[in-house]
DNA sequence: GTAGAATTTGGAATTATTCTAATTCCTACT
DNA sequence: AGTAGGAATTAGAATAATTCCAAATTCTAC
């Protein structure tokens, strides 16, 4: 996928949610294709700088918050919120409800925790996985 | 498991890592124990109060720091490091490397992410998973 | 009992992020 | 082409979560 190419689906989807292609968009955008190393905001907000050495860090914020909405891209570390912690030592992954906030434990059987270490290439050793699911509960147990 | 119990095991965890059993660590383990809700560290540190008027904040955050380090307790949303963001849209997990602090995608089977989501219970409905590893890559590439 | 280490404490400092109000930029309409 | 009104950007202040620090306290081992 040329850059170019990537820059008309940009507009094509911030056309879609009635929002305007603006450079700034664009270049933050180019910027999280070009190296694809996860950065943090601050770190956008540093290589956006030498194309646009004027842009702000707020709206680097509010460019990675628009992309992320228009579904272009992805928050690796949500939650802003705090950790939580937990005494359940079982392997288990959790659901977050995102109306209440509320988070529950979701007991992961063994062959599901097997499978999902099968994903790991050769040179990956994992010592933990954290598996979250983020939605609805209708039912919602204690 | 009764409380005691569970307290036992405390002071033996924290004896084998040569670290003191104190009264603050106990009651902050008893509170994690007692409501099983993933609070905060601001919720642990209003519960624990209610017990020990006296304890700080950052005695809290001490006490969780080192339950978790005695694998007593899980952190649930650890990283309070930044956000960070990938542009791929791909279903993919990530790896955290914990000695270089990179993440890389993990390319997800559709099986596996089939799989995975069986383990929701009735009632749970996901609008995303996020799966995370963490550990040490040893061959590291780009 | 006392020295030395571990722990706790309160407050300051830091870090990531969001808010705010003012300005600038577009877009659509005349 | 000119302008009203909304969208976006900006800089800096504010906030929230967490960590740091230095002093006081508490243990533990001798």
């Amino acid at each position: 996928m040329s850059e170019t190419h990537a820059i008309d689906s940009l507009s094509q989807r911030l056309a879609d949610s009635g929002l305007r292609a603006t450079p700034q968009r664009e270049v933050v955008y180019n910027v999280l294709l070009k190296k694809r190393d996860h950065p943090t905001a601050d770190e956008v907000f540093a290589r956006v700088k030498t194309e646009l050495p004027t842009i702000s860090l707020a709206t680097v914020y509010n460019c990675l918050e628009t992309l992320v909405q228009c579904n272009l891209v992805r928050a690796v570390n949500f939650e802003r919120s705090p950790t939580r912690y937990c005494p359940n030592l079982q392997p288990h992954a959790h659901f977050h409800d995102e109306q209440t906030g509320r988070t529950f434990d979701i007991d992961l059987p063994p062959e599901v925790l097997n499978q999902v270490n099968t994903v790991l290439p050769h040179g990956f050793d994992a010592s933990s996985v954290e598996i979250t699911f983020r939605g609805k509960a209708s039912s919602s147990p204690s």
